[in-house]
DNA sequence: ATCCTATATTCTTTTTGGGGAATATAGTTG
DNA sequence: CAACTATATTCCCCAAAAAGAATATAGGAT
């Protein structure tokens, strides 16, 4: 039950399905992802958390960048089933299709080093 | 987007998910789903209206009960399929389990009229 | 070592959500 | 009609959660 309802919980908020959604295209560092929400770094980093928390995303340190990518959904069969789900869900919401389209011009290198 | 964080957000709450299970096994008054949840009556009552409002349950008036039941899924596919899955999830939780074996025990002549 | 950059962790504020008491409503019974 | 019953709605309280500012940490560059 505890388990179920943190995946339910996780996928309660606009933002952290729209981060699931950007992750289904590509791994992403977390000034990428904080580009795309346009909300504050700490958030996302938070939003990020309550997602690793409940097994749906995972996270690879490549020197100063954190890379976020969803996992296998291995932990439980509620992250498994939604995940495999949300391959074909909200493809076609707004939201959704707004931020896919712009994952190809915001680059990690164009970011950062102001 | 906004239907699926509405059905993620009416299933991140222990209560509404055992008021799911409870419905999976017989449509049920507010006062038996009450007498099960050991919570106030305007609580339930909210409840119902959060789930109601993502399409999860219905309700039909009996007289001066209010009988509620699981929707076929047919507002969304988010219900669909999550209330397709939670007919084998969480069968072998403790707390649904709890609830379920007293379903037989509880019936609303018992309950009302005191 | 120092400086810089990307991310994480506090801290505080504001908003949201669950809970109950009191009240309102609707339907039933006399 | 009045009295009663099941449910819904309103109100308020408190805890949880989202957001940003400031700070801390960790890794790379100089």
């Amino acid at each position: 039950m505890k388990d179920f309802v943190k995946v339910m919980k996780a996928l309660s908020d606009p933002n952290r399905v729209k981060i699931v959604k950007m992750l289904q295209h590509k791994a992403l560092c977390v000034c990428e992802i904080q580009a795309h929400l346009q909300i504050a770094q700490p958030s996302v980093s938070k939003h990020l958390k309550i997602l690793e928390n409940a097994g749906i995303v995972e996270s690879t340190k490549e020197g100063l960048w954190v890379n976020y990518h969803l996992t296998d959904g291995s932990s439980s069969p509620y992250v498994s089933s939604t995940l495999g789900n949300l391959k074909h869900w909200l493809n076609d919401d707004a939201q959704t299709r707004e931020i896919v389209a712009k994952l190809p011009d915001i680059r990690r290198e164009d970011l950062c080093k102001k």
